[in-house]
DNA sequence: CGGTTGTTTGAATCCGTTCAATACCTGTGG
DNA sequence: CCACAGGTATTGAACGGATTCAAACAACCG
């Protein structure tokens, strides 16, 4: 599986130096045979509470439809895209879930964030106007292609649709910051709990269990989005175990005491 | 000092409770006497070739000058604004330099950024409406206030300065990442090796020398920057100075051996 | 079913922290 | 102008949390 090794400098064996082979090329997306699925509309997307803002009207919304015109699935540990990539999209999660990591130029990996049903992906690149970061499936997903060319000319058209687009930037900086400062000044078991009840809420306001859920991510990806080794993480899933704060087997996680959790 | 024991659980003595007191409202901004400080003008202003798109004509530039009317002065030490505070405006740094900190539950700070000329500051506060962080001026500083509103209008009719601001954004995102990277996977030894490269970067871009400047910050701030302790920090300026990397005395860095710095 | 990948747990090690002592600036007031 | 104070910086020694190395186990998949 291409995605292994996460955090550990990578081989480039030769199979997987030309990054390109095993990557869906995103420019011929809008022609190929994957890219169109079903035909995806967000006047009734069941995300679109979360991906869009609530204010706008049926007309507004129908003009959207035409501008999100297709969807592409992606197999589980398949890239979305690759940092380095020529940017012209993002995307919105509709199914499944994704990891987004920068490398260093050591080949250590770092996870940068997680994003499930109802995140977007890929607004890391308009500065550049190249990708910034890997952006890989956990599960077999679909996301939602979304020109920037043609946002950015709705949006100034639609002010709702710019302020949302502004707002779902800026609330991705602020959740970095965040994250800097568990990664800045926590110790590996608070950063384990915070991520456990960051994601619990996530789910919930999707309309999923807070309490029980089923990890996508494995021990060591999490350990390289907390900045902390995989048997660290393991380590702290035992420890909360002990302490019937989180009852953790495998993947399925079952929060115990989220208070508790909280005030660690 | 208001700003200092940074890092450290903050005892909110009696003087330092109410907020407010000594910080200037921002409400209050346009009308107040230190508002006006001279008349700013981004059509001949030095930082804007950092702070502004290339693409703007004259006549688009007069437009930004009517926007942007006014400036602010901060002391040194003192908030230009506080996480909380109604969010209403952005700021350009047009001279001086800031650090931005969030604050968590117990007391401990995180420095989330340093802030220099043409940076811009408050991106964050967009999504929630209100500031998500402290900005504190490191020396005496100004400010060129820039009303959100007003902004994302005027992005709708310019073309250019609409991409402008989600670039800003866009890399504000992409920056963070890296910090993240930093703090998740890098030796108190490369932390302090990326800080002075990249300070030493963004002062060559402004037309400062990139080998030898002035740090405005604290060794704590620094450390509170890079996830380390101030001791932790002087510890590695020590070294860099034995090996001839980085002459260090006090707040003045001269960077000796850039190549081998990034090599670290 | 075997092989691969992922997880758990233990023991030894190490990097950065903590605690402590000292020295160095920088601005203020006598 | 100098002395003094408070914050800032440096350095050493002991400590501790997380990593590293290692081994065994569980889960998954072709």
């Amino acid at each position: 599986m291409q995605a292994s090794a996460a955090c550990e400098p990578r081989n480039l064996t030769p199979d997987q130096a030309p990054r390109t082979a095993t990557v869906t090329p995103i420019r011929a997306v809008s022609a190929s045979s994957a890219a169109r699925h079903g035909t995806p509309h967000c006047s009734t997307c069941s995300m679109r509470s979360v991906c869009m803002p609530p204010e706008l009207s049926a007309s507004e919304l129908a003009r959207l439809d035409t501008m999100i015109c297709t969807t592409r699935p992606i197999k589980r540990g398949d890239t979305l895209y690759r940092a380095g990539d020529t940017f012209q999209s993002i995307y919105a999660v509709r199914a499944g879930s994704f990891k987004t990591a920068v490398m260093h130029r050591d080949g250590r990996e770092h996870v940068t964030g997680f994003q499930i049903a109802g995140d977007t992906l890929g607004l890391d690149g308009v500065c550049a106007g190249k990708q910034n970061c890997d952006a890989i499936a956990l599960e077999d997903s679909v996301v939602c292609i979304i020109p920037f060319a043609q946002l950015e000319a709705v949006c100034r058209e639609m002010k709702p649709m710019q302020h949302h687009i502004y707002r779902k930037m800026s609330s991705e900086i602020a959740r970095e910051s965040s994250q800097m400062m568990l990664l800045g000044t926590m110790s590996a078991e608070q950063r384990l709990a915070t991520f456990l009840l960051n994601l619990s809420k996530r789910f919930k306001v999707r309309g999923f269990s807070g309490s029980e859920f089923h990890l996508r991510m494995t021990r060591e990806e999490i350990g390289c989005y907390l900045g902390m080794k995989l048997e660290t993480v393991s380590r702290m899933f035992s420890k909360f175990h002990r302490e019937h704060l989180v009852h953790a087997n495998g993947k399925t996680i079952r929060i115990e005491d989220a208070e508790k959790l909280a005030r660690i």
